[in-house]
RNA sequence: GUCCCCAUCGUCUAGAGGCCUAGGACACCAGCCUUUCACGUUGGUAACACGGGUUCGAAUCCCGUUGGGGACGCCA
């Protein structure tokens, strides 16, 4: 059987770092096997459940490229079909309701607590007579689970675990308005969506269980179990708004690139020996279940931004200049500027925010920074000075050119080479860091850098 | 409280009993390269949580302790 996977977020926020990495599992696992990836949007939560939510999960997962197969399913539509699963299970005697009031079951938790026992419901109408019933309660519907014996997952990341189900108790399939309850539409939606390895987050490793006693309960052949760890703060806690938890739009915003994202998530728990830089069509042929970690790990932002320089570096300068685009408001007039100087600016670069903050040179005259201020004055202005004279004298404005009068200079007043450029550097661009500043001044040209001089400095030609 | 999971440098990890004086990457420090910065490059600091076993031999297997995390909803 070919293999069916799913991501099933529910639509009450954004797109988290948790479950992008899920996702990203869940995807590369279906593609690895040549099965589908299938996207599940659990909105059951009608309160929660908000359409934005929805809108921002699509574009999340399509910015980190990942593309599910099929049309997304929207679980609360099958809410009946949820909740027929449930009768069946009613009239089948495996089922059955129940009219403890929420009192009752907060009084249970508390007196098992007291006991030791595990906290839960104690199954007080499992077997008593419906007649007993108090009159004008709406009852939920419970599971009638297994008493005795154990229940065992056996997860494809954490190995084979189990549980006695004395520790589990009769969980709630339909609420007393009649709708279905999570558990049960998981297990009815796998199902009927033929999913056959479900990959998701550690934190459902102990739902499982009970799941598993509801495919039994149905006759249905439960799917491959994977709970991959969590992802932690840099403190080592749970994942909060505060650090790592935002959603992955405001990475893009932060300016990393979409291959980098999948790089890092990628490594975040799995591995394949000494590999760092992996490409998704590498990912895809590498990547499998038994090479995923069963330790929780910390989100690192220092690593993140460190494989984000690296596949900027690598990425097409067209692509680049499309990018930083919006954020510098270019005109086209400036994009063929930015395109001449991306091979320049990229190497130097961390993310989009700080490309496109680098380009500015290329795109508006820079007053000078207090840093570049000091390059302006004394001995580094006369150089300066001396260093135009000379340009002045002579025909062309490459990059060679220019740098070969810089050296010719330098060496005829006994300085580096360093004391003529840097003077240079802070006039054309207001900074003393920069692209190489003779590249810059061909890219920019002789008007324009002349103009630049002579707007901050005090020379005049 | 009950149950479940986890435990190698600061971080991500390699390691499936001898190949480990524990490897790589990020970060950090120092040197080199160099028109600045970045890249690159050379070197350095830095870890098997602890205690018992098993074994000729344990980072690797077992047990316990400690420390993290997760789950125990008519939320998902």
């Amino acid at each position: 059987m070919s293999v069916i996977t799913r991501f099933a977020p529910s639509p009450t926020g954004y797109l988290h770092i948790g479950g992008a990495r899920t996702a990203l599992f869940s995807w590369l696992f279906a593609r690895h096997h040549g099965g589908q990836f299938r996207l599940r949007i659990e909105d059951t939560d009608r309160a929660r459940s908000t359409e934005d939510a929805v809108k921002k999960i699509f574009e999340g997962l399509q910015w980190l490229g990942l593309d599910w197969d099929g049309e997304p399913v929207f679980q609360f539509a099958r809410a009946a079909r949820h909740a027929e699963a449930a009768h069946q299970l009613l009239s089948a005697g495996k089922a059955y309701p129940c009219y403890a009031s929420p009192e009752e079951l907060a009084a249970m938790r508390e007196a098992a607590k007291a006991q030791g026992k595990p906290m839960g419901y104690d199954g007080r109408w499992r077997d008593r007579d419906p007649k007993e019933a108090p009159p004008g309660v709406p009852p939920v519907i419970r599971l009638k689970a297994p008493r005795e014996g154990e229940t065992l997952v056996a997860d494809g990341v954490q190995g084979e675990v189990r549980v006695a189900n004395l520790q589990l108790d009769d969980m709630v399939l339909l609420r007393a308005d009649g709708t279905p309850t999570y558990m049960l539409s998981v297990v009815v939606d796998d199902h009927d969506m033929g999913v056959t390895d479900v990959i998701r987050g550690d934190d459902h490793l102990t739902n499982t269980f009970r799941q598993i006693q509801l495919y039994r309960a149905l006759d249905w052949e439960p799917p491959r179990f994977a709970h991959i760890p969590l992802i932690h703060g840099p403190d080592g806690a749970k994942l909060s708004k505060r650090h790592g938890a935002l959603g992955v739009e405001a990475y893009r915003d932060l300016g990393f690139l979409p291959e980098a994202m999948r790089n890092y998530l990628l490594r975040l728990g799995w591995s394949h020996g000494d590999e760092e830089i992996i490409s998704t069509e590498q990912a895809i042929a590498w990547f499998d279940l038994d090479a995923v970690g069963r330790s929780p790990s910390r989100f690192d932002m220092a690593k993140l931004t460190n494989l984000n320089a690296h596949y900027l570096r690598q990425a097409e300068d067209t692509r680049l200049v499309d990018l930083i685009a919006p954020i510098l408001g270019a005109s086209e007039l400036e994009r063929p500027r930015l395109l001449a100087g991306m091979e320049g600016l990229k190497e130097r670069a961390k993310t989009l925010v700080d490309l496109a903050e680098s380009a500015r040179i290329y795109v508006e005259r820079q007053t000078p920074d207090d840093k570049a201020k000091k390059q302006l004055e004394g001995e580094s202005l006369a150089l300066l000075g001396q260093f135009l004279a000379q340009a002045r004298a002579h025909d062309g404005w490459s990059a060679a050119h220019l740098e070969n009068q810089a050296r010719a200079l330098a060496e005829a007043k006994g300085v580096k080479l360093g004391q003529v450029a840097q003077p240079l550097r802070a006039a054309v661009t207001g900074r003393i860091v920069s692209p190489p500043i003779f590249e810059v001044m061909a890219i920019l040209g002789a008007e324009e850098c002349m103009a630049r001089i002579a707007q901050n400095t005090a020379i005049t030609l």
